[in-house]
DNA sequence: GCAATAGTGTCTATCAGACAGTATTCG
DNA sequence: CGAATACTGTCTGATAGACACTATTGC
């Protein structure tokens, strides 16, 4: 007789998983980008990227995960990290539910690829959500927040190469608050997470001298044991 | 036809919820507290504090936290602090499960009234647990230890008053390092994490002067900007 | 050469670690 | 008074911020 006799069927909440997916838009800063409910509850209303866990094709929240940003994002090989899990009888109109959050970063660039109809929004003015939305991307804002300052959380919101002004700016937006250039460049170089490409980024539009490209000399994310 | 086919099509995964336990000895530093599996699967091996949620009568996975460590380890009013959410087809054999981790920090002093039996464990020395739960345990001990510098973790591990000496033996424990003494003071002073308790702890066996006591000065945990 | 941005060098203030020195208790 | 631990003061080295300075491009 197996194990699974024991098992209690009833009564096991609802489980999903929501993706709380943020980019960097080149003027207007840190932003999310959501997806709109196609049913009740909340028909129509901006969401996360959510839906339910499914045991038999998922092989774990963070695959779920995954696979939701690539059915209702269109995106793949996004980066994606578990925030917490929201749980409760209230938060779901359908029932006690489960939420396993997570939070994950996309280059603006690679919108383009993505699948239409997205709405990106600066973090700064966000609407109203479904769900308790609002605040697991209040959550999710505030760990990227925490985070950004001792690893390499921000660069992931930067295409695989990039120069160091970049870098700078998108910890800057992250953190809210200014950074010593001087600093950042000697404390990045110390660190040795990035590794040189060998060229530079010409011009753009403006006169200016073009910059040295760099990429991150992990692929994952790198925590420090210091700030930037 | 077996159960787990049934389990798995049904389409809502097992939830549980499981707390890692630590507490500080005396004399061997940071260990872990756990229960005895009282059933299959495990049967009679050591585990975390752990159970299915119960939709209906938990109000969040947290309240959850707090059930099992006051049904199973006998203990209320306990620090407890999300972790992270393990899931997947192979970490429960009774099917496709989420674990809603937590940790809990609860001072030596308190063990006496809790449940008998528990079984106590040098972190360095923990005997391999039921289910994924040495895993769970060695996150939570990287969270522990990870934490503990930026943050009032770790005196929760003392008892509500305590002496500098004793909140820095017990930031050394954690942390698993030695930390220098009056620039421990410096900071701590300097945060103004703590409130002097108009007492002193009187030399208890050995030649001593008696060391001032305090508290925390917030019942909560704080996170500082800075490093102890 | 000028404008504009990229990148470097250096001074200084701040903060953490080292450690000597003082304070308070018990026997 | 000596032993032991609690606590303080001060020196020094390391590190971050400020900011002036140099470098490299387009026009």
């Amino acid at each position: 007789m197996p194990h699974t006799a024991a098992v209690e069927t009833e009564g096991r909440p609802i489980v999903t998983v929501d993706v709380a997916l943020f980019t960097l838009l080149p003027e207007e800063g840190l932003a999310i980008v959501l997806g709109t409910r196609d049913r009740d509850p909340f028909a129509g209303r901006p969401a996360l990227f959510g839906g339910f866990l499914r045991p038999g094709s998922d092989g774990s929240a963070t695959d779920a995960a995954h696979r939701l940003l690539a059915e209702k994002a269109g995106l793949a090989d996004v980066f994606v990290e578990q925030l917490m899990t929201f749980s409760g009888p209230d938060r779901d109109p359908r029932g006690w539910s489960v939420s396993i959050a997570y939070y994950a970063l996309v280059p603006f660039g690679r919108l383009a690829e993505a699948r239409p109809g997205l709405a990106v929004w600066p973090v700064g003015r966000m609407p109203p959500l479904a769900f308790d939305h609002d605040r697991i991307a209040a959550a999710a804002l505030a760990r990227l927040g925490g985070k950004a300052s001792y690893s390499t959380l921000p660069a992931f919101l930067l295409p695989k190469t990039f120069t160091l002004p970049e870098l700078k700016a998108v910890y800057e937006a992250v953190l809210g608050t200014a950074l010593n250039d001087s600093a950042f460049r000697r404390k990045v170089m110390e660190m040795r997470i990035l590794e040189e490409v060998p060229e530079k980024r010409g011009a753009t539009a403006g006169v200016r001298r073009p910059a040295q490209l760099w990429r991150l000399a992990a692929d994952r994310l790198v925590e420090f044991d210091r700030t930037v």
